[in-house]
DNA sequence: ACTTTGTCGATTATATTAGTCAACAAGGAG
DNA sequence: CTCCTTGTTGACTAATATAATCGACAAAGT
């Protein structure tokens, strides 16, 4: 039940790309730097964003990534599938044709309550809940400075 | 986010055992038969279920398994646990020290989310509850030859 | 031209998982 | 007391996926 380092470089990669946007474009080697991903790494994670079209990029001095949308409009259920394809524990949940007992099987019916409660979360949260809940926690580490 | 073949497996071998208890003890070899799973890894997934305490065997002719307590008392959480460890998408979740980030790292508490989703589905539902939904879709499936 | 920055394909290393083989242990039946 | 049945165990192999790096390349600015 892990989720592949992909995924959640991935995340990260963004999460990062949203808290450091401005009007320059984010250089990726300053992610890779701040999320301690070597830059070779991030670089093969960065193609899939820019062909589903989450970032683009430009080359070249100056160049760098930038989000193509507002954080708030980013869900995680949209990142992690594109890391990580279906949640599905099993296959059989996606392609029931794949077994013969599918129909019948209640072992298959937990597996597709797993995938629902898991994308719940992940379709209900955005970038921008991320940005949120970090700056909650900022702030609480700020405060515990003057106790 | 896939679950190994393994708890799959070593889920449903427990669900048909269930299935089946009567007087005697069951066949690992029937167990594999009805369930398609060769005998030979089936002999693998048993062992952990006796030292777990969830089975218990006999050699020898008339000889077999059997579940050592009632399915209403056997959860998929422990099943699974015993399978696959820990539910935690990553493993920072079940120990923090592991990344140094993770007291202000949101992607984490996504993570916890999703982990702490799962286990609630695992440990709500009993081996009793999976015969029971059986039964049920037996009944539906023969009501649908009147149809 | 030269430097910066992103793009891409190939390759390697490693770990995990699924699955099989083969020798063994224990218990019942004749 | 020997044979057959059934479960037990560890070693081994094969396949697959994943993480990560290397190196050549493309585009854009100065």
């Amino acid at each position: 039940m892990k989720i592949s380092t992909r995924g959640r470089y991935a995340t990260r990669a963004l999460l990062d790309l949203a808290l450091h946007q401005g009007e320059e474009p984010v250089l990726l080697k300053d992610i890779a730097q701040r999320q301690q991903i070597s830059l070779q790494y991030l670089e093969h994670l960065i193609t899939p964003l820019i062909a589903r079209g989450i970032v683009r990029s430009a080359r070249g001095p100056r160049g760098g990534v930038w989000l193509t949308k507002p954080p708030e409009e980013i869900r995680l259920s949209e990142v992690i599938q594109l890391f990580e394809g279906s949640t599905a524990p099993v296959a059989c949940v996606d392609t029931p044709e794949l077994c013969a007992r599918s129909e019948f099987c209640v072992t298959r019916d937990v597996w597709s309550e797993m995938k629902r409660a898991i994308d719940n979360i992940l379709e209900s949260t955005t970038l921008q809940d991320l940005i949120e809940r970090r700056k909650r926690k900022e702030q609480t580490k700020e405060a515990m400075y003057y106790i």
